[in-house]
DNA sequence: GTAGGGTTAG
């Protein structure tokens, strides 16, 4: 628990009301241009730079303005801030033109600004064209613009030609500069220049500006320089000491960082929030919450990055009463407005798995909206926790809120968005997800791509997905392992594995969920000595320890190639067997082999482990079925009903049309279910023409045969792949999802359905995809 | 200068 009691601050804070501070703020005050300027030389940047066209200077004594034109000018700088939609930018665009100021350069100059805070650098960019004398604030409004819309080459780019013909950098140009400079990786080249730009011009007495280059070396990890330069700067400030703190962080040099925490004469809130974040970026929780307790013991105030990070910590950390604690105190001292400790404590709520208390929060949170971008961080805060939190429905829905009140949509809300889509496997909304991202421009997002990628393959187009992997401007290995994952989970596990040494040829080095899918391919495979190449690989080229995950996929892998008794005995030698998750794929394998006397002894660890837990009295039983052992199986029933564990109930759905339509077995409550059973009845007479024969050996239940095969012919997978073809014109391929794994001889029925009907049927299961075409399934019966 | 919301897993 944490002990709130708030000592008083005892080291004065805020450096406006310090004597240095004031003399810093005179220094910022004075205009830059009023500094020994020698003329600049030219600024060297690796790459290609492509230049805008040259300014075409007009008379250097413009007439003064008119008061119309100040006046609309001084509307546009007002309404920068909150117009944040592309309609209302036009708006006043064609405002602007049609009261005849559409020429006018300050005008221009100040649309560029709104169409720069809406996120559209483009349209931005074709007025910055059209501006006959660009002054410092245009270009600077560009290049800040492209840094924050992550165009951080172009913004060098400008920069140069800035330089080369355009009027002299100001402070905020230069600060914008350095963040392209990090933004392009860490361009130290560039930065250099940058830093070498502001010596040659006089400018090194401006603390500001230095810090701007410290926190740039900083973030390079380019120490040395970091070190340098602080040493060397004639001023510092609180800023200066905090970034130098935070650098020792980054080198992972902790008790470097206290020492520097200890000798700064500036030890304020921010140092304290620079070394518990500092120990956050390294994992360190923990240690995290403990300088976090020190700081309530001796420590100033919280201020609202202290509670934001204090959020993360209760959130890494699972402790929802410490952050409810927090909570108490945000409201307590007044932070409840800000809208990053808002998200911060949406975020907590939500990881911790309490989505009611963060959608209180959330809503609670519209009284402090203005409906400027601010608004859209709490709404993505919240999506993301929908989805978390399994969800998907409502994630979806505040989505379309989002539209309609016109909140921003970001990149942030698209991922979780896509994730949604993802788990709920709807293909169509899933579409308009990615629509959204082209439309919105998000290409260079690797977050976005690979969450695009997955939603396509787990709405079952291994197509689509294949295409978004292909066109994604950016890449990294998560990209990587949803496209191998993709293909394993399709069956496809020769191209799987394919990519995944494509992926090691590309340099991308694997991460531990890149093994567990390619493991999984090798598995369905029945690549056994490429899957224990793997697995040794996976641990001593990469240190990757192997988790329950690996472990289970390497019983799969030997259990599904027949090698039950291996698989029993690397159980044991690898002393895994308190996981009831090795346990069920091997009792999946004793399945597939038809080995009685094995499951029942898997079954029997099992029943230990988990004693409630259904799937595993259901496979046994129907082994037990299969092999016409009715005592047996009665007994398991007889078992699962005195423990009263019960069967999770099957569910399929389809979406036509935009709608969902779900199924459970011999469920009538479709308003077409008639027309729906009449047809599938139908349907399975022919197949039964073409050789299809009921697996009634497979029923749970021990009951009569006509009762047992009317039961098997309305499974819900049955009446939704039904469903699908009765409503969807012909050679359409059926996209049809279910919440558990496919029944066998629903397996079977569909293989010839889709011979029957031409049709490519794709089932998702709870665990892989069925594409059954021409009569055959891509998992070759094997699954 | 520092904070927040996002992707991949039998």
């Amino acid at each position: 628990m944490l002990p709130w009691t708030i000592a008083s601050p005892a080291t004065p804070t805020g450096f406006s009301s310090s004597p240095r501070g004031r003399s810093l703020l005179r220094l910022l005050r004075r205009p830059i241009a009023t500094l020994p300027l020698p003329s600049p030389r030219p600024f060297s940047l690796t790459g290609n730079a492509s230049f805008p066209t040259p300014v075409l200077r007009s008379s250097p004594h413009p007439s003064p303005p008119e008061d119309a034109t100040t006046d609309f000018v001084r509307l546009l700088k007002a309404s920068s801030r909150s117009v944040k939609s592309l309609l209302d930018a036009g708006l006043l665009h064609s405002v602007a033109v049609k009261a005849g100021l559409g020429q006018d350069d300050r005008v221009r100059t100040g649309l560029l600004r709104i169409y720069c805070g809406c996120g559209r650098v483009d349209l931005a960019g074709k007025l910055f064209d059209e501006i006959r004398e660009r002054d410092v604030l245009a270009w600077t409004l560009l290049i800040s613009g492209r840094a924050r819309a992550g165009q951080y080459r172009e913004g060098l780019e400008m920069f140069a030609a800035m330089l080369a013909e355009g009027p002299l950098p100001n402070r905020f140009t230069l600060s914008c500069v350095l963040k392209c400079c990090v933004g392009c990786g860490g361009d130290l080249g560039a930065g250099k220049s940058v830093h070498g730009w502001v010596l040659r011009n006089g400018t090194e007495f401006d603390v500001v500006l230095l810090n701007s280059v410290l926190d740039f070396y900083a973030k390079c990890g380019a120490f040395a320089c970091t070190k340098n330069l602080f040493r060397t700067m004639n001023e510092k400030d609180a800023i200066s000491w905090n970034i130098m703190i935070g650098a020792y962080l980054r080198q992972g040099d902790i008790d470097g960082s206290m020492e520097l925490f200890r000798t700064s004469p500036y030890q304020d809130v921010s140092s304290w929030n620079t070394i518990i974040s500092g120990q956050m970026e390294h994992g360190l929780h923990a240690i995290a919450l403990q300088i976090l307790h020190t700081m309530v013991d001796m420590g100033p105030r919280f201020n609202q990055f202290t509670f934001s990070t204090a959020l993360v910590i209760a959130s890494r950390l699972t402790m929802l009463d410490l952050g409810k604690q927090l909570h108490c105190q945000i409201l307590r001292t007044g932070h409840a407005g800000d809208v990053f400790v808002r998200s911060s404590l949406i975020d907590m709520y939500s990881k911790c798995g309490d989505v009611h208390a963060s959608s209180s929060v959330f809503s609670g949170s519209s009284e402090h909206t203005d409906g400027t971008v601010t608004e859209s961080i709490s709404f993505s805060a919240m999506v993301a926790g929908y989805v978390q939190n399994g969800m998907s429905e409502e994630a979806l829905e505040l989505l379309r809120d989002m539209f309609q009140e016109g909140v921003k949509v970001d990149q942030f809300t698209l991922t979780s968005a896509a994730a949604a889509c993802s788990d709920a496997g709807i293909l169509e909304q899933g579409m308009q997800v990615h629509c959204c991202v082209v439309k919105l421009g998000h290409v260079f997002d690797a977050f976005l791509s690979s969450a695009i990628t997955d939603m396509y393959a787990k709405c079952g187009s291994l197509e689509d997905a294949r295409k978004a992997f292909d066109d994604s401007r950016v890449t990294n290995v998560v990209l990587w392992t949803s496209i191998i994952g993709s293909y394993a989970s399709h069956g496809r596990a020769a191209e799987a594995i394919h990519l995944f040494e494509q992926m090691s040829e590309e340099k991308i080095v694997p991460n531990e969920i890149s093994f567990v899918h390619v493991l999984s391919a090798c598995a369905h495979a029945g690549l056994v000595g490429k899957g224990h190449a793997y697995f040794k690989s996976m641990q001593e080229d990469h240190g990757i320890a192997p988790s329950v995950e690996h472990y289970t996929c390497m019983v799969d892998l030997l259990g599904r190639a027949g090698l039950l008794d291996r698989a029993k005995d690397f159980i044991q030698e690898e002393g895994i067997s308190n996981y009831p998750v090795v346990w069920r794929a091997l009792l999946s394998a004793c399945r597939v082999h038809s080995d009685v006397e094995m499951a029942s002894w898997v079954c029997e660890q099992l029943v230990q482990l988990e004693p409630c837990e259904s799937g595993h009295y259901i496979l046994l039983s129907n082994i037990h079925a299969s092999r016409r052992k009715w005592e047996e199986a009665s007994e398991l029933r007889r078992m699962m009903h005195e423990k009263g564990v019960r069967k999770r109930p099957g569910q399929s759905w389809i979406q036509i049309r935009n709608k969902v339509h779900t199924f459970m077995v011999g469920d009538k409550s479709h308003p077409e279910a008639a027309e729906i059973y009449s047809y599938l009845e139908s349907l399975i007479g022919r197949l039964k023409e073409m050789g299809y024969a009921s697996r009634t050996d497979l029923v749970l239940h021990d009951v009569e045969e006509e009762q047992r095969e009317s039961i098997l012919n309305f499974h819900s997978e049955k009446l939704a792949v039904a469903y699908g073809i009765m409503s969807t014109p012909k050679g359409i391929p059926i996209r049809v999802m279910k919440n558990l794994r496919v029944c066998a001889d629903c397996h079977e029925a569909i293989k010839y359905i889709s011979q029957a009907t031409c049709r490519e049927i794709i089932l998702r299961d709870a665990y892989r995809f069925h594409r059954f075409s021409n009569g055959k399934c891509s998992c070759g019966d094997y699954w």
